[in-house]
DNA sequence: CAGTGGTCTAGACCACTGG
DNA sequence: CAGTGGTCTAGACCACTGC
C-alpha cells in the first residue's frame, strides 16, 4: 500500500523516504498503524462537528475512497471508536454519531437503579432547578476543570425525584466560555437529559466520564433538599466529564440517598 | 467455505441442507457467525481447564487448522475473548489465560484508591482473617449463588489494613462443593489476591463481578473491626463474582472506609 | 432491489519476542 | 532467525434495512 498523504489536506511533497511517523524527539520510532491514523482522522471530523450526534457517518467504501485505504482498515477504525461509544453501527443502516438524546436508555451516566426492579423500571426523573449562577472558579473547580481560579463558570444545583421522593442533589460545574447563553430557564424547561441539552445547543458532546465514591454525612441543607436528618448516610458521587480529546467539560458532585436504590457497577 | 462440523464430536450427517444453526423452536433462524461459534469452543475449553491460567493457548494457526477456518475467524474470536479479559494477547509470544496471579496490578477488582495518589501508589495490604466457617446458605446467599436454602456454604470475615488502618471489612460466602478443603488457614497464609488461590487450588477463576453500592452505617461489632464509631457512613459494596458461563461463585459484602480512599469507576 | 454493515477467506508483509 | 501476534489488502458473499 502506500504511506502517503492522509491529511484532509493536498499532499505534502512525499516522495522523500524513512518509515512511518517518528516521535519529534530522536527516540523511539513509533510506529503508528494505518487504521490508527484514520481512526484519529474520524475522530477530529467528529470533534469539529463535520456530522453531528445523531446524524450517519459515509459508508465504509465512501470512507475508504476518502481515505484511500481498504474498507478493512476504515472498518478497524469504526470499530475501535464504536467500542468506545462515539459512533453506533446499525446494519443495514449505517453508522451514526453517538448520541445523548433519542437513546432509549435516558440516562447513559447515572447508575442509580431502584433496588426492586419494578417491572417497566420506574417513572421518569421529576427535576428541579433550585439554584443556577455564574461566578468566578475556586481552586478545586478550576483544577477539575483545568480553568483557572477565578475563571468564569456556570454552577447550578439540582434535585432529582424518582416516584416523587428527592433522591438526587447534584452540584454541577460548568465551563464559562463553552456555555455562554446558557440560563436557570433553559435548564428548567428542557425535557430530556441535560447531556443531550449541551449536545444541541452549545455542540459539547460528553464522551466519558470519571467518577469518585464516598460514603457522607449530608449538611443541614443538603439534608433538607433531600429530607433526609443529618445523620443518613449518602453517596457522594464526585464526576468530571470529558468532551473528544479527554477536555474535561463539566464538574459535578451528587449526594445519592440509598434506602431504595442503588449504584450499579460491572466489573470486567 | 464450509458449514459442516464445528463441534468435537464427528460431524452428524450433514448433507441435508437449510440455513445454519436454527433455534429448537420453529422460531427465528438465528443465526450464528463462524468465529462466534469458535468462541464458544475456546470458551468450552478454557472452561474444561484444557489450557490453564497463565498457560499459552495454541498460536492463532494452529487453531485456524484445527477447527478448519481461516486465521481471520480464528483472530476475531480471540479479540472477543481478549475484550472479555479472558485471554491477553502478547505480540511477538502467544496468547495467554488470563489470570489473577502474576498481575502487576495486585486486585484487579478491588476499586477503593488513596485520595492522594501517593508516588508509588501504596504499600501492600495487611490482610487478616477474623472468621471462616462452614454454614446453611440463607435464603439471601442461596439467592446470590443460585443454590438451595440450607446447602452448605463457606463464609469467611476480613479486615484489610492499608498503613496499619483498618479500611475494608469483607464478608464473603463461597459455595460448599467447588471449595471443599478451603480453611481459614489456607486462605491466611496465602500471600497474593484470594481469586489467585481460588485458581490455582481450586480450579475456579473469576471472570467477572456485578457490585451494587450503597451508603450506610456500621453496627457495633462492624464499627469496631474498622476502628471507627457507628455514626461514620461506610460505603457498602455487595459483589457476586461469576465463573465463564455466567456462574455464581461467590456473594462478598464488603464495607469501605472512604475517609482517606475512594471507589473510583470510569463511565464510558 | 440497491445500499449498508457483517462475515470469511487467502495471502502478503510488518513488528515484536525469544533463543 | 523462526515463530508469534498485528496490519493491510482485495474480493466474495451474507444479513439486514428501507424504499
Amino acid at each position: 500500500m502506500n504511506t502517503e498523504n492522509l491529511s484532509t489536506e493536498p499532499a505534502s511533497g512525499s516522495g522523500a523516504s524513512d518509515s512511518p511517523a517518528e516521535t519529534a524527539a530522536g527516540g523511539a520510532p513509533a510506529f503508528s498503524p494505518l487504521y490508527q491514523q484514520i481512526k484519529a482522522l474520524l475522530l477530529q471530523s467528529l470533534q469539529q462537528a463535520e456530522w453531528k450526534p445523531g446524524e450517519a457517518i459515509p459508508s465504509e467504501m465512501e470512507l475508504a475512497a476518502r481515505y484511500r485505504v481498504s474498507q478493512g482498515t476504515v472498518r478497524k477504525a469504526i470499530d475501535d471508536l464504536a467500542a468506545g461509544n462515539l459512533l453506533v453501527r446499525r446494519q443495514g443502516r449505517g453508522t451514526f454519531v453517538a448520541t445523548h438524546s433519542e437513546q432509549h436508555v435516558q440516562y447513559r451516566f447515572l447508575r442509580l437503579v431502584p433496588d426492586a426492579h419494578t417491572p417497566q423500571g420506574e417513572g421518569p426523573a421529576q427535576r428541579k432547578i433550585v439554584e443556577c449562577r455564574r461566578l468566578r472558579a475556586s481552586a478545586e473547580v478550576a483544577r477539575a476543570l483545568h480553568l483557572h481560579t477565578g475563571e468564569m463558570v456556570l454552577q447550578a444545583r439540582r434535585v432529582l425525584r424518582f416516584e416523587n421522593v428527592p433522591t438526587i442533589l447534584e452540584d454541577l460545574w460548568l465551563p464559562g466560555t463553552p456555555f455562554k447563553g446558557l440560563t436557570a430557564e433553559r435548564l428548567s424547561d428542557y425535557h430530556g437529559p441535560m447531556y443531550a441539552l449541551f449536545e444541541s445547543e452549545f455542540g459539547v458532546r460528553m464522551v466519558r466520564a470519571e467518577e469518585k465514591l464516598r460514603a457522607v454525612l449530608p449538611d443541614a441543607a443538603q439534608a433538607a433538599l433531600l429530607a433526609v436528618d443529618t445523620a443518613t448516610p449518602l453517596l457522594s458521587v464526585e464526576r468530571v466529564a470529558y468532551t473528544y480529546n479527554d477536555i474535561p467539560m463539566e464538574y459535578r458532585r451528587g449526594l445519592y440517598r440509598t434506602d431504595a436504590h442503588h449504584y450499579r457497577n460491572h466489573l470486567g
